[in-house]
DNA sequence: GTCTATAGAACGATAGAC
DNA sequence: GTCTATCGTTCTATAGAC
């Protein structure tokens, strides 16, 4: 393959760059550094730094949407209803899938993501698309289908906590396993117990009130 | 009662702005500002912006440990052993509870934890120390306990799951629910959801290999 | 203990040559 | 499309008067 241009390997930098150090501890020329570009790249190409962090995102997160519908159009063309646990892993699955272009593995798709979702900066609203909320009004109907009896507002905040759930590898808490527990293990891992997880919370009844 | 010193001035100020706009976001001039304090106090009573942080992250979570370990140790001193939904409680409960001293609720307390830990910078590490371990340990015993046949990898993950959920409100998705569902009843209401989901979740079977 | 004033560094953005 | 050079801003930290 040929080197890719200046354009795809500032998004590349960028996306590296700000899931380990957030958007704000991520300066322009970390970014053009690493990629190997000019200072003056990113206003050229992008306009300015947050409309490359929104171009980041948009490229990280349009994939998983695909998949999410996917998987949720091919549960609603079969005959039997979609088990909870197969709604969970359509939704959650895509999350925890590493990116098509980096070797790097799922871990720092996870932790972009939360850099996304969980940005507290007022640019950050932006950087999600009225797409990725048609995805999940759809899965909301679908469980609201699966699990009746259950308030939109309960549901919603468990299709949250999934979100929530998949970020778990961004809490880094001092802990020392005893033996082995390496972290390249756990991505492929914690997408198994995320399921295990997730379903179970997801299939709780509805909380008393 | 007394006007309060500048010092805890300080501390109100920016657990407030640190909570909002997290620890980057948030610059000494703006904690000064809001606290009516001189540019310079941060610098006098704490010496720096990041030991200031450190002392906000102390003064939140210390309450909220002690509360799990007091909550722990009632558990572990009766006669029949806890259920998972006594530990969740007793573990995400204090998470989920209101400060001491503010009247804005739990949202803001939630906030701030998840500043504190998912802050992507190198300085957060620092920012929770080892009493926290201790108590994460000690439940994590007590669940394997009540839950055996779970490793203790996966159980570890499940751990840092609770901890995810409690954040759930950080993550700010577009969505119009239909009526209602404002977000001071959701407050309240999040802490009892949490508890439903979150129990659940807990008492999944161990994820086959 | 609290203030003013400022040092010193890093940042995002951009003008203009090539 | 890529570069150099720089402008203007904002930040933390601190010296020194009161």
């Amino acid at each position: 393959m040929a080197t890719p241009d200046t354009r795809t390997q500032l998004l590349d930098a960028a996306e590296h760059l700000f899931a380990e150090h957030g958007y704000r501890g991520t300066s322009v020329r970390a970014i053009t550094k690493l990629a190997g570009a000019n200072l003056a790249a990113v206003g050229y190409h992008f306009g300015s730094k947050a409309e490359l962090m929104a171009a980041v995102a948009r490229r990280v997160i349009e994939p998983i949407n695909a998949a999410q519908c996917a998987g949720l159009d091919k549960l609603l063309a079969r005959t039997p209803d979609p088990s909870v646990s197969e709604l969970v892993e359509a939704f959650a699955g895509p999350l925890f899938d590493q990116m098509s272009a980096g070797g790097e593995g799922g871990s720092r798709t996870s932790r972009l993501i939360v850099t996304i979702l969980g940005d507290p900066a007022e640019e950050a609203r932006s950087w999600t698309g009225p797409a990725e909320d048609t995805v999940r009004e759809r899965y909301l109907a679908a469980f609201a289908r699966v699990l009746p009896g259950l308030s939109p507002e309960e549901l919603w905040f468990r299709i949250r906590g999934i979100l929530a759930v998949t970020a778990v590898d961004r809490i880094e808490v001092h802990h020392q396993p005893s033996p082995g527990c390496t972290s390249p293990v756990a991505g492929e891992a914690a997408r198994r117990w995320a399921i295990t997880f997730l379903t179970a919370a997801m299939s709780a009844p509805p909380t008393r009130t």
